[in-house]
DNA sequence: TCCCATAAACCGAACGTTCGGTCTGTTATT
DNA sequence: AATAACAGACCGAACGTTCGGTTTATGGGA
Protein backbone atom coordinates (compact mmCIF):
# COMPACT_ATOMS: atom_id res chain seq x y z
CA UNK A 1 0.00 0.00 0.00
CA UNK A 2 1.15 3.58 0.48
CA UNK A 3 1.98 3.13 4.27
CA UNK A 4 5.02 3.13 3.07
CA UNK A 5 5.15 6.06 1.39
CA UNK A 6 3.66 7.58 4.12
CA UNK A 7 6.11 6.57 6.47
CA UNK A 8 8.44 7.73 4.44
CA UNK A 9 7.33 11.19 4.04
CA UNK A 10 6.37 11.17 8.67
CA UNK A 11 10.80 10.43 8.82
CA UNK A 12 11.69 12.51 6.16
CA UNK A 13 10.08 15.60 7.90
CA UNK A 14 11.57 14.99 11.13
CA UNK A 15 15.10 14.43 9.39
CA UNK A 16 14.75 17.37 7.35
CA UNK A 17 13.59 19.71 10.90
CA UNK A 18 16.97 17.97 12.40
CA UNK A 19 19.21 18.78 9.56
CA UNK A 20 19.41 20.96 6.05
CA UNK A 21 18.44 19.20 2.92
CA UNK A 22 21.95 18.23 1.69
CA UNK A 23 22.92 16.60 5.44
CA UNK A 24 19.97 14.60 5.26
CA UNK A 25 21.15 11.92 2.43
CA UNK A 26 19.25 8.56 1.20
CA UNK A 27 21.29 6.05 3.05
CA UNK A 28 19.62 7.42 6.18
CA UNK A 29 15.99 7.72 5.16
CA UNK A 30 16.22 3.98 3.63
CA UNK A 31 17.90 3.41 7.12
CA UNK A 32 15.30 5.16 9.24
CA UNK A 33 12.66 3.60 7.63
CA UNK A 34 13.76 -0.12 7.10
CA UNK A 35 13.47 0.05 3.65
CA UNK A 36 15.93 -0.01 0.59
CA UNK A 37 16.71 2.13 -1.99
CA UNK A 38 15.00 0.32 -4.37
CA UNK A 39 11.78 1.07 -2.21
CA UNK A 40 12.30 4.52 -2.23
CA UNK A 41 12.72 5.06 -5.72
CA UNK A 42 9.39 3.07 -5.68
CA UNK A 43 7.70 5.95 -4.03
CA UNK A 44 10.06 8.87 -4.88
CA UNK A 45 11.65 9.69 -8.31
CA UNK A 46 13.98 11.50 -6.35
CA UNK A 47 14.97 13.58 -3.11
CA UNK A 48 14.45 17.21 -4.43
CA UNK A 49 10.42 15.76 -5.22
CA UNK A 50 10.41 13.80 -1.52
CA UNK A 51 11.57 17.37 0.19
CA UNK A 52 8.49 18.94 -1.99
CA UNK A 53 6.25 16.85 -0.83
CA UNK A 54 7.30 17.09 2.95
CA UNK A 55 7.12 20.70 2.35
CA UNK A 56 3.23 20.24 0.72
CA UNK A 57 1.94 17.86 2.90
CA UNK A 58 3.37 18.63 6.48
CA UNK A 59 4.37 22.91 6.31
CA UNK A 60 1.81 24.01 3.71
CA UNK A 61 -1.03 21.44 6.11
CA UNK A 62 0.29 22.64 9.43
CA UNK A 63 0.87 26.37 9.56
CA UNK A 64 -1.30 27.38 7.06
CA UNK A 65 -3.79 28.48 9.75
CA UNK A 66 -7.44 28.83 8.84
CA UNK A 67 -7.67 32.39 11.54
CA UNK A 68 -11.69 32.40 10.47
CA UNK A 69 -12.08 29.37 12.87
CA UNK A 70 -11.20 31.91 15.40
CA UNK A 71 -13.43 34.55 17.34
CA UNK A 72 -13.90 37.13 15.10
CA UNK A 73 -15.20 39.70 17.43
CA UNK A 74 -13.27 39.70 20.87
CA UNK A 75 -9.44 39.87 20.26
CA UNK A 76 -9.09 37.74 23.47
CA UNK A 77 -11.12 34.96 22.37
CA UNK A 78 -9.10 35.28 19.11
CA UNK A 79 -5.69 34.62 20.88
CA UNK A 80 -6.40 32.15 23.00
CA UNK A 81 -7.76 30.29 20.36
CA UNK A 82 -5.08 30.49 18.52
CA UNK A 83 -3.18 29.46 21.76
CA UNK A 84 -5.41 26.51 22.13
CA UNK A 85 -4.62 25.11 18.22
CA UNK A 86 -0.87 25.96 18.36
CA UNK A 87 -0.80 23.73 21.90
CA UNK A 88 -3.03 21.02 20.04
CA UNK A 89 -0.83 21.31 16.89
CA UNK A 90 2.66 20.81 19.45
CA UNK A 91 0.49 17.93 21.31
CA UNK A 92 -0.22 16.24 18.36
CA UNK A 93 3.76 16.37 17.07
CA UNK A 94 5.09 14.89 20.20
CA UNK A 95 3.09 12.20 20.43
CA UNK A 96 3.97 11.65 16.74
CA UNK A 97 7.59 12.46 16.60
CA UNK A 98 8.95 10.60 19.59
CA UNK A 99 12.09 8.41 19.27
CA UNK A 100 13.14 6.61 22.39
CA UNK A 101 11.48 8.43 24.57
CA UNK A 102 13.00 11.77 22.76
CA UNK A 103 10.65 13.99 20.89
CA UNK A 104 12.49 15.09 17.45
CA UNK A 105 13.64 18.88 17.56
CA UNK A 106 10.57 20.18 15.42
CA UNK A 107 13.38 23.79 14.01
CA UNK A 108 10.60 24.00 10.96
CA UNK A 109 12.72 27.47 9.95
CA UNK A 110 15.34 25.00 9.11
CA UNK A 111 12.61 23.51 6.71
CA UNK A 112 11.48 26.88 5.15
CA UNK A 113 15.68 28.30 4.86
CA UNK A 114 15.79 25.02 2.97
CA UNK A 115 12.59 25.29 0.60
CA UNK A 116 13.10 29.03 0.29
CA UNK A 117 17.00 27.66 -1.69
CA UNK A 118 15.13 24.94 -3.05
CA UNK A 119 11.64 25.69 -4.47
CA UNK A 120 11.18 28.97 -6.72
CA UNK A 121 8.89 31.36 -5.26
CA UNK A 122 8.69 29.96 -1.95
CA UNK A 123 9.67 33.00 -0.02
CA UNK A 124 7.12 34.23 -1.64
CA UNK A 125 4.30 32.27 -0.59
CA UNK A 126 5.65 32.13 3.03
CA UNK A 127 5.30 36.16 2.62
CA UNK A 128 1.77 35.66 1.47
CA UNK A 129 1.08 33.66 4.57
CA UNK A 130 2.59 36.40 6.71
CA UNK A 131 0.26 39.17 5.00
CA UNK A 132 -2.85 37.09 5.42
CA UNK A 133 -1.81 36.02 9.04
CA UNK A 134 -1.02 40.40 9.83
CA UNK A 135 -4.11 40.88 7.94
CA UNK A 136 -6.68 39.09 10.20
CA UNK A 137 -4.94 39.99 13.24
CA UNK A 138 -5.37 43.97 12.57
CA UNK A 139 -8.91 43.49 11.22
CA UNK A 140 -9.56 41.58 15.16
CA UNK A 141 -7.46 44.77 16.26
CA UNK A 142 -9.91 46.97 14.59
CA UNK A 143 -13.25 45.16 15.78
CA UNK A 144 -12.09 45.33 19.07
CA UNK A 145 -11.14 48.68 19.29
CA UNK A 146 -14.48 49.53 17.54
CA UNK A 147 -16.38 47.34 20.44
CA UNK A 148 -14.92 49.49 23.12
CA UNK A 149 -12.65 46.16 24.08
CA UNK A 150 -9.43 47.64 24.09
CA UNK A 151 -8.20 51.08 23.64
CA UNK A 152 -4.76 52.12 22.83
CA UNK A 153 -2.87 55.66 21.48
CA UNK A 154 -0.89 52.81 18.77
CA UNK A 155 -2.19 52.37 15.66
CA UNK A 156 -4.47 48.68 14.32
CA UNK A 157 -1.15 47.61 13.08
CA UNK A 158 1.25 48.38 15.31
CA UNK A 159 -0.89 45.95 17.68
CA UNK A 160 -1.47 43.74 15.37
CA UNK A 161 2.51 43.25 14.50
CA UNK A 162 3.22 43.72 18.41
CA UNK A 163 1.23 40.17 18.49
CA UNK A 164 2.62 38.56 15.82
CA UNK A 165 6.04 39.07 16.40
CA UNK A 166 6.01 38.19 20.17
CA UNK A 167 4.68 34.97 18.59
CA UNK A 168 7.84 34.55 16.17
CA UNK A 169 9.98 36.12 18.65
CA UNK A 170 9.27 33.40 21.28
CA UNK A 171 9.35 30.40 18.40
CA UNK A 172 12.62 31.19 17.15
CA UNK A 173 13.69 31.42 20.69
CA UNK A 174 12.92 28.24 22.22
CA UNK A 175 13.77 26.40 18.57
CA UNK A 176 17.13 27.57 19.23
CA UNK A 177 17.06 26.43 23.21
CA UNK A 178 15.24 23.31 22.21
CA UNK A 179 12.33 23.34 24.10
CA UNK A 180 9.46 23.83 21.88
CA UNK A 181 7.38 22.74 24.16
CA UNK A 182 7.61 25.84 26.58
CA UNK A 183 6.70 27.99 24.06
CA UNK A 184 3.46 28.50 24.34
CA UNK A 185 2.98 29.27 28.13
CA UNK A 186 5.30 32.22 27.60
CA UNK A 187 3.52 33.52 24.26
CA UNK A 188 0.38 33.14 26.40
CA UNK A 189 2.07 35.20 29.27
CA UNK A 190 3.79 37.89 26.85
CA UNK A 191 -0.06 38.38 24.93
CA UNK A 192 -2.07 38.65 28.25
CA UNK A 193 -0.03 41.26 29.75
CA UNK A 194 0.24 43.21 26.40
CA UNK A 195 -3.26 42.81 26.38
CA UNK A 196 -3.94 43.96 29.50
CA UNK A 197 -2.26 46.95 28.50
CA UNK A 198 -4.45 47.97 25.57
CA UNK A 199 -7.64 46.86 27.27
CA UNK A 200 -10.49 49.41 28.33
CA UNK B 1 50.22 38.30 3.71
CA UNK B 2 47.43 37.18 5.94
CA UNK B 3 45.11 38.91 3.11
CA UNK B 4 43.98 36.09 1.49
CA UNK B 5 43.25 34.67 4.68
CA UNK B 6 41.04 37.45 5.64
CA UNK B 7 39.09 37.39 2.47
CA UNK B 8 38.54 33.62 2.57
CA UNK B 9 36.97 34.40 5.88
CA UNK B 10 35.13 37.06 4.49
CA UNK B 11 33.83 35.13 1.50
CA UNK B 12 32.77 31.77 3.37
CA UNK B 13 30.86 34.41 6.04
CA UNK B 14 28.44 35.08 3.16
CA UNK B 15 28.47 32.13 1.76
CA UNK B 16 27.00 30.33 4.71
CA UNK B 17 24.56 32.62 5.23
CA UNK B 18 23.44 32.17 2.05
CA UNK B 19 23.40 28.38 2.31
CA UNK B 20 23.59 25.55 5.07
CA UNK B 21 27.06 24.40 5.44
CA UNK B 22 26.77 21.13 3.23
CA UNK B 23 25.57 22.91 0.53
CA UNK B 24 29.21 25.55 0.44
CA UNK B 25 31.28 23.60 -1.23
CA UNK B 26 35.22 24.11 -1.61
CA UNK B 27 34.95 24.40 -5.13
CA UNK B 28 32.63 26.91 -4.85
CA UNK B 29 34.85 28.65 -1.92
CA UNK B 30 38.29 28.81 -4.18
CA UNK B 31 36.19 30.06 -7.09
CA UNK B 32 34.38 33.31 -5.47
CA UNK B 33 38.18 33.65 -3.74
CA UNK B 34 39.41 33.20 -7.11
CA UNK B 35 42.41 31.06 -5.41
CA UNK B 36 43.01 27.51 -5.75
CA UNK B 37 42.81 24.55 -3.62
CA UNK B 38 46.42 24.53 -2.37
CA UNK B 39 45.53 28.34 -1.73
CA UNK B 40 43.17 27.32 0.52
CA UNK B 41 44.54 24.42 2.32
CA UNK B 42 47.58 26.52 2.96
CA UNK B 43 45.33 28.91 5.37
CA UNK B 44 42.90 26.38 6.53
CA UNK B 45 43.64 22.72 7.77
CA UNK B 46 39.91 21.96 6.64
CA UNK B 47 36.28 22.98 5.66
CA UNK B 48 35.27 22.73 9.22
CA UNK B 49 38.05 24.53 10.67
CA UNK B 50 37.28 27.39 8.12
CA UNK B 51 33.34 26.90 9.25
CA UNK B 52 34.10 27.39 13.41
CA UNK B 53 37.15 30.30 12.61
CA UNK B 54 33.79 32.43 10.66
CA UNK B 55 31.90 31.71 14.02
CA UNK B 56 34.42 32.95 15.77
CA UNK B 57 35.59 35.89 13.91
CA UNK B 58 31.68 37.02 12.73
CA UNK B 59 29.10 35.43 15.20
CA UNK B 60 30.72 36.05 18.20
CA UNK B 61 32.26 39.29 17.37
CA UNK B 62 29.11 40.91 15.59
CA UNK B 63 26.31 39.50 17.80
CA UNK B 64 28.15 39.07 21.44
CA UNK B 65 26.83 42.86 22.25
CA UNK B 66 28.37 44.35 25.35
CA UNK B 67 25.04 46.29 26.91
CA UNK B 68 27.12 48.37 29.72
CA UNK B 69 28.28 50.25 26.49
CA UNK B 70 24.54 51.78 26.51
CA UNK B 71 22.59 53.32 29.32
CA UNK B 72 22.23 51.84 32.52
CA UNK B 73 19.77 54.25 34.31
CA UNK B 74 17.35 55.43 31.06
CA UNK B 75 15.31 52.56 29.27
CA UNK B 76 14.77 54.34 26.48
CA UNK B 77 18.14 55.47 26.28
CA UNK B 78 19.17 52.01 26.40
CA UNK B 79 17.46 50.92 23.74
CA UNK B 80 17.81 53.37 21.11
CA UNK B 81 21.68 52.57 22.19
CA UNK B 82 20.69 49.32 20.84
CA UNK B 83 18.90 50.34 17.88
CA UNK B 84 21.97 52.63 16.65
CA UNK B 85 24.38 50.09 17.18
CA UNK B 86 22.31 47.24 15.67
CA UNK B 87 21.55 50.10 12.74
CA UNK B 88 25.91 50.81 12.57
CA UNK B 89 26.08 47.09 11.70
CA UNK B 90 23.90 46.71 9.14
CA UNK B 91 25.17 49.41 7.06
CA UNK B 92 28.50 48.27 7.61
CA UNK B 93 27.64 44.53 6.63
CA UNK B 94 25.66 46.42 3.28
CA UNK B 95 28.60 48.46 2.56
CA UNK B 96 30.92 45.60 2.80
CA UNK B 97 29.01 42.84 1.79
CA UNK B 98 27.78 43.75 -2.02
CA UNK B 99 28.01 41.96 -4.70
CA UNK B 100 27.34 43.67 -8.29
CA UNK B 101 24.60 46.34 -6.64
CA UNK B 102 23.15 43.16 -4.58
CA UNK B 103 23.47 42.99 -0.92
CA UNK B 104 23.91 39.29 -0.17
CA UNK B 105 21.37 37.48 2.05
CA UNK B 106 22.19 37.88 5.95
CA UNK B 107 20.54 35.05 7.57
CA UNK B 108 22.57 34.45 10.50
CA UNK B 109 19.82 31.87 11.81
CA UNK B 110 21.23 29.41 9.21
CA UNK B 111 24.95 30.43 10.61
CA UNK B 112 23.32 29.46 13.87
CA UNK B 113 21.73 26.14 13.05
CA UNK B 114 24.90 24.86 11.22
CA UNK B 115 26.53 26.06 14.13
CA UNK B 116 24.63 24.28 16.73
CA UNK B 117 24.73 20.58 14.70
CA UNK B 118 28.64 20.79 13.76
CA UNK B 119 30.42 22.80 16.69
CA UNK B 120 29.20 21.02 20.76
CA UNK B 121 28.22 22.89 22.89
CA UNK B 122 27.53 25.94 20.97
CA UNK B 123 23.98 25.64 21.69
CA UNK B 124 24.65 26.19 25.19
CA UNK B 125 26.74 29.37 24.29
CA UNK B 126 23.89 30.64 22.39
CA UNK B 127 21.24 30.02 25.17
CA UNK B 128 24.17 32.10 27.67
CA UNK B 129 24.19 34.83 25.64
CA UNK B 130 20.50 35.09 25.50
CA UNK B 131 20.29 34.96 29.35
CA UNK B 132 22.88 37.60 29.61
CA UNK B 133 20.82 40.05 26.95
CA UNK B 134 17.38 39.06 28.98
CA UNK B 135 19.63 39.54 32.32
CA UNK B 136 20.70 43.05 30.96
CA UNK B 137 16.95 44.32 29.85
CA UNK B 138 15.29 43.27 33.41
CA UNK B 139 17.88 44.92 35.03
CA UNK B 140 17.45 48.44 33.34
CA UNK B 141 13.40 47.90 33.38
CA UNK B 142 13.97 47.31 37.18
CA UNK B 143 16.50 50.24 37.31
CA UNK B 144 13.62 52.35 35.26
CA UNK B 145 10.58 51.60 37.60
CA UNK B 146 12.62 52.06 40.41
CA UNK B 147 13.75 55.63 39.19
CA UNK B 148 9.94 56.51 38.18
CA UNK B 149 10.87 56.08 34.10
CA UNK B 150 7.76 53.26 33.87
CA UNK B 151 5.20 52.23 35.72
CA UNK B 152 3.44 49.08 34.72
CA UNK B 153 1.55 46.07 35.90
CA UNK B 154 4.21 43.95 34.23
CA UNK B 155 6.59 42.52 35.86
CA UNK B 156 10.03 43.06 34.74
CA UNK B 157 10.86 40.09 33.55
CA UNK B 158 7.94 40.19 31.16
CA UNK B 159 8.86 43.64 30.30
CA UNK B 160 11.97 42.57 29.37
CA UNK B 161 10.97 39.52 27.71
CA UNK B 162 8.38 41.70 25.29
CA UNK B 163 11.21 43.42 24.02
CA UNK B 164 13.49 41.16 23.44
CA UNK B 165 11.14 38.67 21.58
CA UNK B 166 9.63 41.47 19.58
CA UNK B 167 13.35 42.05 18.50
CA UNK B 168 13.88 38.24 17.42
CA UNK B 169 10.65 37.98 16.12
CA UNK B 170 11.30 40.99 13.36
CA UNK B 171 14.68 39.83 12.92
CA UNK B 172 13.15 36.30 11.65
CA UNK B 173 10.13 37.66 9.84
CA UNK B 174 12.68 39.99 7.51
CA UNK B 175 15.01 37.56 6.70
CA UNK B 176 12.31 35.08 5.52
CA UNK B 177 11.33 38.09 4.16
CA UNK B 178 14.80 39.01 2.55
CA UNK B 179 14.60 42.44 4.04
CA UNK B 180 17.32 42.76 6.65
CA UNK B 181 17.29 46.66 6.02
CA UNK B 182 14.05 47.71 7.10
CA UNK B 183 14.13 45.53 10.42
CA UNK B 184 15.25 48.35 12.66
CA UNK B 185 12.42 50.31 11.99
CA UNK B 186 10.15 48.26 12.20
CA UNK B 187 11.59 47.50 15.62
CA UNK B 188 12.11 50.96 16.46
CA UNK B 189 8.02 51.58 15.67
CA UNK B 190 6.97 48.61 17.64
CA UNK B 191 9.43 49.50 20.85
CA UNK B 192 8.47 53.13 20.87
CA UNK B 193 4.71 52.10 20.74
CA UNK B 194 5.39 49.36 23.53
CA UNK B 195 7.42 51.64 25.78
CA UNK B 196 4.57 53.88 25.22
CA UNK B 197 2.41 52.21 26.75
CA UNK B 198 4.27 51.39 30.28
CA UNK B 199 5.86 54.60 30.68
CA UNK B 200 4.68 56.75 33.65
C1' DT C 1 -8.26 -26.02 -3.63
C1' DC C 2 -4.64 -25.46 -6.48
C1' DC C 3 -2.23 -23.14 -10.09
C1' DC C 4 -0.73 -19.49 -12.59
C1' DA C 5 -0.69 -14.66 -14.47
C1' DT C 6 -0.02 -10.08 -13.22
C1' DA C 7 1.40 -6.30 -10.75
C1' DA C 8 2.98 -3.97 -6.83
C1' DA C 9 6.55 -3.85 -3.33
C1' DC C 10 11.01 -4.29 -2.43
C1' DC C 11 16.11 -5.30 -2.77
C1' DG C 12 21.10 -4.15 -3.32
C1' DA C 13 25.00 -4.05 -6.61
C1' DA C 14 26.76 -0.82 -9.68
C1' DC C 15 27.22 3.75 -12.07
C1' DG C 16 28.69 8.45 -12.87
C1' DT C 17 29.52 12.50 -10.41
C1' DT C 18 31.00 15.44 -6.82
C1' DC C 19 32.77 15.97 -2.49
C1' DG C 20 36.66 17.26 0.93
C1' DG C 21 41.25 16.62 1.09
C1' DT C 22 46.35 15.50 -0.50
C1' DC C 23 50.38 16.01 -3.01
C1' DT C 24 53.70 17.63 -6.19
C1' DG C 25 55.21 21.32 -8.48
C1' DT C 26 55.76 26.40 -9.71
C1' DT C 27 56.11 31.29 -8.79
C1' DA C 28 56.81 35.35 -5.76
C1' DT C 29 58.93 37.45 -1.80
C1' DT C 30 62.43 38.29 1.43
C1' DA D 1 68.66 30.20 -0.91
C1' DA D 2 64.79 29.59 1.67
C1' DT D 3 60.17 29.99 2.58
C1' DA D 4 55.58 31.58 1.87
C1' DA D 5 51.91 31.71 -1.51
C1' DC D 6 49.68 29.68 -4.80
C1' DA D 7 48.21 26.27 -8.72
C1' DG D 8 45.92 22.18 -10.20
C1' DA D 9 46.24 17.10 -11.03
C1' DC D 10 44.86 13.56 -8.37
C1' DC D 11 42.66 10.42 -4.66
C1' DG D 12 39.17 7.64 -2.17
C1' DA D 13 34.79 8.07 -0.05
C1' DA D 14 30.16 9.18 -0.34
C1' DC D 15 26.51 10.95 -2.83
C1' DG D 16 21.91 10.43 -5.62
C1' DT D 17 20.21 7.60 -9.05
C1' DT D 18 19.56 3.45 -12.06
C1' DC D 19 18.53 -1.11 -13.04
C1' DG D 20 17.99 -6.12 -13.26
C1' DG D 21 16.07 -9.02 -10.43
C1' DT D 22 13.33 -11.22 -6.32
C1' DT D 23 9.56 -11.49 -3.14
C1' DT D 24 4.85 -10.82 -1.84
C1' DA D 25 0.00 -9.94 -2.61
C1' DT D 26 -4.11 -10.48 -5.47
C1' DG D 27 -7.46 -12.48 -8.33
C1' DG D 28 -9.43 -15.40 -11.95
C1' DG D 29 -9.83 -20.02 -14.26
C1' DA D 30 -10.00 -24.91 -13.75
Amino acid sequence: MNDSRKYILKIAFQLFMQKSYKEVTLKEIVEKTKLSKGAFYHYFPSKEQLFMEVIDSYYYAYLNVDYLKFSQDNLKDFYNGILEQMQAEINKMSTEFQVDDKVVPMNYYLLIFDAINLLPGFRKRVIEISDREFEQWRKIVSTARAKGEISSPMTDELIAKTFIRINDGAGIYFILEGNVEKMNFEIKELWDAFYNHIKT
